[in-house]
DNA sequence: TATTTATTAATAATCATTCTAATATGAAAA
DNA sequence: TTTTCATATTAGAATGATTATTAATAAATA
């Protein structure tokens, strides 16, 4: 019997680690916060792995990309349709786990668009962002 | 008289052929796109000044940094709020002019944070693209 | 004109991400 | 058990977008 429950993915130590970081997750992590704290416990990860792991977990499904961030690219271990808000100043991230009806009016142009999917970005200031600052 | 008409901003040739090439463009252009075609007419344009010019462009309110692309930034001179449709394929953006209502619930927890804005993301395969592959 | 200020250009530096090549691993086959 | 084979990992180089630095230039002001 494979290692990876015939899916497809060998569940190394290294991506269990990573997975087991991920799961539950709600700070949006970055491939460098994901190497941070994964390397401490294994010294000799690569960087490279890291990015290979959120890749596959990407094409698989598993987690999804968010490029809300202008630095960035980050990372949500919820695959639920959901939206999210960012600190312009801290770039911290939380969930908005709020429905919108976000469909078009069947007339509008979208020049040939077939559309797949949507995303709100809301922008505002943390808590603690606000408090540094007035 | 300063040559700015007083708004603490230089109109050089170069600005100026910038702002031109913004003036009305609805392709989302990256800055790599503006420096390609600025520096047909001014062969001696740095990127640096592409960079500096959209800079300060944002930081006075002309223009608008989009994350929408996951590759790079994208501007937009149209700063009336709207929002956005990508092609997840080949990077296109195109503008939607609809307003939707993204107010949030007096009670939703957004963690204390202060709302400022929003933008929607519409994810698609333009016609271009669903033709060249089925 | 002299001085200051801002802008430009060239280039170096940085940072996130991707690529490459060599090695290692582990499951299946012999 | 050994070999095979596909895949994963590593280290480091390469890339690409962006930012920073600096010197030269041009414009504005005194």
């Amino acid at each position: 019997m494979k290692n990876d429950n015939n899916i497809g993915f060998k569940l190394t130590p290294q991506r269990l680690a990573i997975l087991s970081y991920l799961d539950g997750n709600k700070d949006h992590p970055s491939a460098e916060d994901i190497y941070n704290v994964i390397s401490r416990v294994f010294p000799t990860m690569s960087f490279a792995t890291v990015y290979n792991t959120l890749d596959s977990l990407k094409k698989r499904g598993g987690i999804t990309e968010l490029t809300i961030d202008p630095d960035k690219k980050r990372f949500d271990p919820n695959t639920e349709p959901h939206h999210h808000l960012i600190c312009v100043r801290c770039r911290r991230i939380v969930d908005v786990h709020i429905g919108f009806d976000l469909s078009l009016p069947a007339l509008h142009n979208t020049e040939g668009f077939e559309i797949t999917g949507n995303h709100i970005e809301f922008y505002g200031v943390c808590r603690e962002c606000k408090k540094s600052s007035g």
